[in-house]
DNA sequence: GACTCGTTGTACCGATCGGTACAATCTCGG
DNA sequence: CCGAGATTGTACCGATCGGTACAACGAGTC
């Protein structure tokens, strides 16, 4: 059992960096072979079911991620006005205070989306879940914590994609500064 | 002379859907000739460039169309409220109610950003310009007009991006009604 | 009816796509 | 040091990619 450079574990944030920045159709597998170091062989020895499988298990990767990181501390926290900051910082640094992409919206934009919907979908619906419980333990109504989880994931994901598509990561930081804000803002 | 079906012109609202619904990459010519029932033939007569040509083409239409339907009359408009109502009506409009893409953020997130990245930029410095102006003459200060505006362009975007993801258009117009309550509000 | 010129479909190009086959290589338990 | 099984590179596959060449077709003009 040879572990060379890299095992399988460690290979998963590479390919999500191939797949962040070129999407999914864009990572070739001359690509992928590339930014990991594998050839083919090597490849498709770790993923059997080919690209697909690399993109669902990536996506699986991070989905854990964010339940260790983001969605359970919402979920378990006490005291909810610190956790949506934890919330804020974690996703400040996951993202790379804007220049780093979301993989899941960018999957969710592309050709591919129908074959990773279910993943994208549950994704969303689990953070948007556990961000309206804290947000209710807090005080606020169900309606009211639910509109105010939605409204931030829209700002984050709007955020990236503007932060992205004008080339001025700054306005990542702004958006998530006011979001946090809104969030915490006494009920209305 | 002959127009059998439809002109370069009306040629392009085809290519946009395309686009739109598969990106850049996914939109192969294959889909691109039987979205518009031409041959290559025929396609590559009014688009000598080629793929490139063709998403450029559209990219600057729709430019076009938002210039007419919603920058101008944000920037020459005497009634800033009213302004702001009629962009947030043009926006659910043509955006289907959150069942229609942005071309221009499929395009930034996708891999072939770097080659529009110019008319991208343009785009959505041109929308966030007249916005914020028609907020200044509301009222708001300079750096308030500009902060809403970025701020409502992310929601857009967002809300676009989590309607997809989430296959719930509702939250689309929920989205757009708190974003123009935000944008209408009492300076703080 | 010949000429022109915009328009069209089709055959074809080399490159690259995702994926497979397989033999060579490596590592480790015995 | 030797087999077993994990791991690797490379050659190769058919399909499809974006793009080109070109001959045929169409409708007007004279």
């Amino acid at each position: 059992m040879a572990k060379p450079v890299v095992d399988r574990a460690g290979l998963l944030p590479l390919l999500a960096e191939v797949f962040r920045s070129h999407g999914y159709e864009g990572a070739t597998l001359a690509l992928i072979s590339q930014a990991t170091g594998l050839g083919k062989g090597s490849l498709y020895h770790f993923f059997p079911g080919g690209k697909a499988q690399m993109a669902a298990d990536v996506l699986a990767e991070i989905d854990g991620w964010f339940e260790v990181h983001i969605f359970a501390p919402l979920r378990e926290s006490d005291d909810p006005a610190r956790a949506v900051a934890a919330m804020v910082g974690a996703v400040d640094s996951y993202f790379r205070s804007g220049h780093r992409m979301c993989l899941v919206g960018v999957i969710a934009l592309g050709a591919s989306r129908d074959t990773f919907a279910a993943q994208v979908q549950d994704y969303f619906k689990r953070w948007n879940d556990a961000l309206a419980l804290a947000l209710r333990r807090s005080g606020l109504s169900a309606s009211a914590a639910r509109r105010r989880s939605t409204d931030a994931l829209i700002t984050i994901q709007g955020a990236l994609v503007l932060a992205r598509a004008s080339g001025d990561s700054r306005m990542f930081g702004q958006a998530m500064a006011e979001m946090t804000t809104r969030l915490l803002a006494k009920p209305d």
